[in-house]
DNA sequence: TAGAAAAATTATCGCGCGTAAAATTTATAT
DNA sequence: ATATAAATTTTACGCGCGATAATTTTTCTA
């Protein structure tokens, strides 16, 4: 058998006796050209697969009707909200459903309803854990409050965004809850869905826009690194992308500023070149470039977010420069967010951590609140939750 | 104004002039207690968005039947398939639909067709990067080919893949790409599932269950990655979690079986203890107890993923221990996945690649293959992808 | 220009459910 | 027991579109 070193191309290779695959790799026309070897397909012949064990398949609330002995109006108000009937017949319908497993088609139901129970979660990049751990927890708080949401990520782009927005209009949701890209986003377009679409925005605040705002406090965060950072040792420098992504960037800019002049040091901002949603990238480089020319002004660094904080001390190990707050090490580095992986950087990350558990509950209450208000609230609110400091070795 | 470290409680804090927003912080009562200020709320009565520059909106097909002056069953089959209508009325619809941007009530849509345009995207863990970075490329695949993707997360839990699949059969989909959790799936469940809804699985295969699998060929992966290590050093022990999560790491660790013993060495498996899907903590803590005791068979480690390998060398840097493929290292660790993040770990990860491009693009053209072929394809077939050796840092 | 084939039109039904109004039953209070 | 309110049932219609059959119109071929 033949190894070859990454890049090369062809690879030929055979697997266990039992289940022989062969696949002849051609990275051209990999797709087309993989020959593929197959089991026994034993597959039954199509049919939806049988419910509770009822005798025969409830196709439609009328036949339900019939079994369950309630008219097809009473089910629908129990499907509608299962406590809008009297006790005796929701247990009636109830135990007729433990009968035969009917459920309502969804898109009948959505059709006709006035307002439907979908929800819109817009979030501008999956592949950052944190938003995909915040998109999980408003999922699992819609479903709990009876609502049906759909999971979208923009993954960067401006052009993604608006065909989200477009989708979004057709399945006539309940509610949105919307993470903007922030400078990426076509404003404009925003504001009119917004104003056709019951939405709360969260994390990334567009000013005027949407029913209500929420997010993190900005000014929490870096004040409480660089409070930390300047009592603990020299005051920081702050390292950031040279265009932000986003809104929360340049409000921790104008932070770490005003922090700093408040304590009397002079603030350095470092901007680092770079486009685009590869943050960790972007830091790597933009530290390269900077601490390889070896003329850093301060001895401690605030990175924007973690993202690029984890490019960042990518680097700082490449390049041979300890980082931490033990006497051996010659850089301090904190940032803010408290990524999912902020705990396993090298050395582990000093950090402003989101409040993600309140951020994503109030988000989802406020929109709960929204939706029962008909789709519009008293005021437009912003709240911004505090950040936890979270102190480990980096600095 | 007062900070305070991390863990305690009480933070009051106030912002900037213009807008300011008071938030007092009790970790319990967080949410009910927020107070809030506001802007002025200048939010129009609702109303749909005008679309293009029409004077009346259009409601349903009929009116646009009206006012394009093309029958109804006409634009149906238009809608249903652009092509089906001859090119000079084709152009006439086009016409009038940038006039009056009508589109067709999707729910009415999917009510009455036979097949819906659906497909269900099922990843059994959206935190991970990787998961992200798959699920974004067979979606933009879906929508390309005219279909409406839906991204689901079973998130790690038997209970919500059991709900996801639930939920899926209410939306008839015309097809679902399904990554299952593995050893924590309901096996019979998805098999009925399976046996339902015309579905190809991928990344982690079931045996026989579901019309297709494609996914990586595990042993391409660990075989390279185990001969490399051999070649240019000595033969590495395999790291890996005591109960996998997922079988492709059973394939693995049989792979880095039979690759050693052809290579004449005797195979060193070490299990660490862990459940559930935070890999990452699960191997630094591994690795932190392994590596403490300080008795380790071998000077390199091959881990069977690289989630398992950035805890590991977090632990790694935490203890001192010098990870990378120079003298002064007294460790070499590589991996398997080619994760998002293991360009960024200290050192750089040397790890075998995922062929991302190839499983999507496969996984997705076999579901078109299935999906034109009514739901069955005339054999089950399992297609693997090799991997791709990556030469960085750590080993 | 005739004839056949293709496409579009008209007319009508069905999908599964929401919803409204009127008639009937049930629960609660006097 | 009786009056009253509340819940339920009956009846009927509407939602927007897919699908079909029968007819008419248009287009293609010779």
């Amino acid at each position: 058998m033949n190894f070859r070193r990454a890049g090369e191309a062809a690879f030929v290779y055979v697997s266990f006796p039992n289940k022989v695959l062969i696949i002849q790799f051609d990275f051209l026309r990999a797709i087309r050209n993989c020959k593929k070897v197959t089991e026994d397909g034993s597959n039954s012949p199509l049919g939806w697969g049988s419910g509770a064990m009822s005798k025969t398949q409830i196709k439609n609330m009328e036949e339900f009707a019939v079994v369950s002995g309630i008219s097809r109006p009473t089910l629908s108000k129990y499907f509608n909200d299962p406590a809008s009937v009297r006790v005796s017949t929701r247990a009636r319908i109830e135990a007729a459903l433990e009968q035969h497993d009917y459920r309502p088609n969804i898109f009948a139901v959505n059709q006709n309803r006035k307002l439907t129970k979908n929800i819109g979660i817009v979030v501008p990049y999956l592949a950052d854990p944190f938003f995909a751990e915040i998109a999980r927890n408003l999922e699992e708080r819609c479903i709990q409050a009876g609502y049906r949401p759909t999971l979208y990520s923009s993954h960067g782009e401006q052009k993604l965004e608006l065909e989200i927005m477009d989708s979004l209009r057709g399945l006539r949701p309940a509610g949105v809850l919307f993470a903007p890209l922030g400078r990426a986003s076509d404003r404009s377009e925003i504001e009119k869905f917004c104003k056709a679409v019951p939405t709360v925005l969260f994390d990334s605040n567009l000013d005027g826009i949407g029913e209500a705002f929420i997010g993190s406090d900005n000014f929490s965060f870096v004040s409480q690194t660089v409070e930390y950072l300047t009592r603990t040792g020299e005051p920081p420098s702050f390292f950031e992308m040279k265009t932000p992504a986003n809104p929360n960037a340049n409000k921790r800019r104008i932070a770490y500023i005003q922090m700093m002049e408040r304590l009397g040091f002079e603030p350095n901002v470092i901007k680092v070149e770079g486009q685009g949603w590869a943050f960790e990238e972007i830091g790597r480089q933009g530290a390269l470039k900077l601490l390889g020319a070896g003329n850093l002004p301060t001895n401690a660094i605030l990175c924007s977010n973690d993202r690029l904080a984890i490019g960042l001390l990518s680097a700082c190990y490449q390049l041979g420069i300890r980082v931490g707050r033990d006497k051996s090490a010659s850089l301090r580095v904190a940032s803010n967010d408290d990524h999912p992986f902020s705990r396993f950087t090298c050395p582990s990350l000093t950090t402003a951590a989101h409040d993600y558990e309140n951020v994503s509950n109030k988000s989802a209450e406020t929109l709960f609140q929204l939706i029962e208000g008909g789709g519009h609230l008293p005021e437009r609110t912003e709240t911004l939750f505090p950040a936890r400091l979270v102190l480990r070795d980096s600095a």
